[in-house]
DNA sequence: TCCCATACTTACATTATTGTTAGTTCCTCA
DNA sequence: TGAGGAACTAACAATAATGTAAGTATGGGA
């Protein structure tokens, strides 16, 4: 996220394995911590970056920043500044990003279904339709 | 994956963004840097430790170990010991986990689409029909 | 002149993940 | 007695990801 290392063996391998999977060079893009919370609330509609923050709640400025800069890079989002006073600097999501979609609504169909198998609670069908009902939490 | 500080911040958000977000918990569990590569060689059948080592090639005992270990807590692989000698020690996915297929195969066709895109060479329509025909790379 | 808000940066500290190397255990067969 | 193979485990080292706290730039308005 912060600076890698070329050369090491960590990052030589992961090169390598998103070189030949790209299951993987697609987790990786959309893997990490607040990744899926900006896919979220950026899917309905373009937001500010305080929005955004004040929206996912315990992210930090630096956090945030962070990832909404690896995101454009890897061109999931655009990011466009108005040079009003203060700055006003909104995101959202590209084309592509938005593609993502349907790997957002199995993986929440899935993960439900999944815990409560886990967790001992009556196993809901793996039904797409029920997934987009409510908010982020399930 | 090795050992967790329970109550830093990090493992708290992490907890924290795992109980609200379903999505979130079902990346956490397939999204780590060997995870895939077993999802994708454990999916045609049971495989024992030294084969799946051989198959992907550059993991470490340990690191496959971890993996395999944290996926099986998780309920997404079994793990048979038959105990002749040297011992076979066999794994084969769970149900539940061959239920992540289309998550597999969706993200491949994004992936190679994305990549394309992102890389300037002419876009592949996102069609999942072609993503199954060969192995690994693409 | 100084304060304000927004959207960052910088420098640093902590945790988590990944990697390396060298054992260990178990029984069998030479 | 001792080597051998499979599947680990332990101890340690390095890299990457995350978090905290404080600072910066900008121009408008009091």
């Amino acid at each position: 996220m912060g600076k890698t290392k070329k050369n090491s063996t960590n990052n030589i391998n992961k090169e390598k394995i998103m070189a030949q999977c790209t299951e993987t060079y697609a987790m990786n893009m959309i893997g990490t911590r607040w990744k899926l919370a900006v896919f979220y609330h950026l899917k309905k509609g373009p937001l500010r970056f305080s929005n955004l923050k004040e929206l996912i709640g315990e992210v930090s400025d630096r956090m945030l920043t962070l990832h909404l800069r690896e995101m454009e890079e890897d061109g999931l989002v655009i990011r466009t500044v108005y040079p009003e006073v203060p700055v006003r600097v909104e995101y959202h999501l590209t084309e592509s990003a938005m593609e993502l979609q349907p790997v957002w609504d199995f993986l929440r169909a899935w993960g439900r279904r999944h815990r409560n198998l886990m967790t001992g609670v009556e196993p809901t069908p793996l039904d797409l339709n029920i997934a987009y009902k409510g908010p982020i939490a399930s």
